[in-house]
DNA sequence: TTGTATGCGTTATCAA
DNA sequence: TTGATAACGCATACAA
């Protein structure tokens, strides 16, 4: 195989064009105040001519770090994950540091494999999506010297930094709503049963436990991940349970969409023989027949904070703040609003 | 700003615990058939129990190349590339190569950005989307020795190799289901005209034209990215614009679903009042009520063959075909379904 | 403000 | 089959 090495242009050829040396090259282009306004012009010029780009791999080894801040998601195709890389993109952005994605697929084990590699080529920090790090991973993160930010939960004992919100609270703020708008046999439509979904699913049993109106037949769950099409499928198994059901909290707005579609086809009424409230607020929601009622989070801009901490981190501007959640919103919506004479 | 270095296991370490040379490790690494059974048998336990990693900085800089396969979609938001990614993922998977993703943002400037970026990291191959690259990125591409499959597009003169489908061919097929159908009346739903979309544009516009029934105050498109939104305001455009209009052909799902609800909004029937054609067939449009006729586009297979074409290439098995069209095919359902006695 | 010497961890080359 | 030596391109430490 042969090499990809092409007219390197190399510090050295700046160096000598200009008429200083490499280190004054090196210099002036991490510490311009450094070297004098002359050789600054000079070496600009000359890098300029030459088409000059330092390698990074010459830099990552003879500096000992590099300017990856590495992002480890559990999933490259889900939309929550998809609007919080937007949002880490955008900040960092205009900055100096590089973003690289990996994608864990939902395993602890395989972000394990991930962190080892991200810490092998030295990065300045590390994005890590959730909090139920594996032990091993938890114990090389703390062994690493770089700056670390968890994203999309909330803890008390971060590992470093930390940008999220609480599933539960928001599982629980849903359920609650449901509750005050008169529904009284309710559901959930649960699938991918991630960490987050869980805590999501906690919550709804805790709230309708306290109000005792908990019955784990209206639990429908799946291993699968979730599509509009399974929120049909798993409406329709639980209406067969628990044909009484009238008002179903799902776990992530696709399954909500696939089961106001299921209501449809039978010529249920949503929202008088079916509430339905969603998770995250795609956009969608609002504009579907009826509108649909979610649970707003802020997905991008938890990537954006998440990121914007980082690089001030990174910076020796250490934040005010290290430990963010950013909360969320239950927006009513007419799926969940049930006539007063209805059931 | 302090090094990340930690306790660093280097080759020489593994040498001398194995009492071997530095060169014999790597080689045991890299081409294991050239060192005696001996050796290889003690290296390989020596680096389990130190469990040395090659630094990959050190492995570019000495190889003059790396393991990495750059990857430049135009988005990470669309659903559309979060598809592709993730059978690039899939096929990628166990192999030696390590697969990076750049986002240009459908910008060309930003895609040549990234281009610079990653030929400067000495990748072995790069994948990127589309095939209207700026004349400065083709002639740093083709000046570069790495391999390169352009995607999700087709021409007769690729870069290199090729993998994808025809957007003028498949808006084409749509536009002459519609009329099959028999809607005389067909309007086109775009949303960020990209050179995709336009393309689809493009093969709406030949069929409609040679079927004589082109209108072009049928045309609304807008700027903006497509969402479910969108598609029902645009639908709203459309009908004020030409009221007797009885079909669209959207530029994507979203729009079509959001065309679908604003017109259960107006109390029009689909398919009787209005035939409705998506484009890229996501899993939704077979659930809706009524299912969507949509193009199914084969986004995964077309990474996941563009990533084995790349590594059978870079592997030394040159591949048989290097231009791959996939094609699609128009999914007919209930939504294009127009009743015989309808308009 | 600038330059020199040295090392980062690995691989290519060539000789043994 | 193995090893010694010399790069690879840049940054650190220190000296001037």
């Amino acid at each position: 195989m042969k090499n990809n090495r092409n007219k390197t242009v190399t510090i050295a050829d700046v160096a000598r064009e200009a008429g200083v040396s490499a280190m004054t090259v090196s210099r002036a282009l991490r510490e311009p105040d450094r070297v004098s306004a002359k050789s600054l012009k000079q070496i600009r010029a000359v890098i300029d001519r030459l088409g000059y780009v330092p390698d990074p791999a010459a830099q990552a080894l003879a500096a000992g770090r590099t300017n990856v801040i590495g992002v480890i998601v559990p999933s490259v195709t889900n939309n929550v994950f998809a609007d919080v890389m937007r949002g880490l993109y955008d900040a960092a952005g205009n900055t100096r540091w590089q973003v690289q994605f990996g994608n864990s697929r939902y395993s602890p084990l395989e972000e394990e494999s991930l962190v080892r590699t991200f810490l092998n080529q030295r990065p300045a920090g590390l994005v890590i999506s959730g909090i139920d790090q594996s032990e091993e991973t938890r114990k090389l993160l703390r062994e690493s010297s770089c700056r670390i930010v968890q994203i999309m939960e909330t803890t008390d004992r971060p590992l470093d930094m930390l940008v999220g919100f609480s599933h539960i609270e928001g599982a629980r703020a849903a359920t609650r709503h449901l509750i005050g708008r008169g529904y009284r046999h309710i559901g959930f439509l649960g699938a991918r049963l991630d960490p987050r979904t869980q805590r999501r699913l906690e919550g709804f049993r805790d709230v309708l436990q306290d109000a005792g109106m908990m019955d784990e037949n209206r639990i429908v769950t799946t291993p699968q991940p979730s599509t509009v099409t399974l929120g049909g499928l798993l409406m329709a198994d639980l209406l067969s349970r628990a044909p009484d059901t009238d008002a179903i909290f799902c776990n992530n707005d696709d399954l909500a969409l696939g089961a106001l579609f299921e209501c449809q086809r039978r010529g249920l009424s949503v929202p008088a023989d079916m509430g339905i409230c969603g998770f995250n607020d795609f956009e969608m929601m609002a504009s579907a027949v009826p509108p649909i009622t979610s649970v707003r989070t802020h997905r991008q801009e938890i990537g954006k904070r998440a990121m914007r901490m980082m690089v001030d981190a990174l910076e020796g501007r250490e934040p005010d703040e290290t430990l963010v959640d950013l909360g969320f919103e239950v927006i009513a919506r007419q799926s969940t609003n049930r006539p007063r004479n209805a059931g």
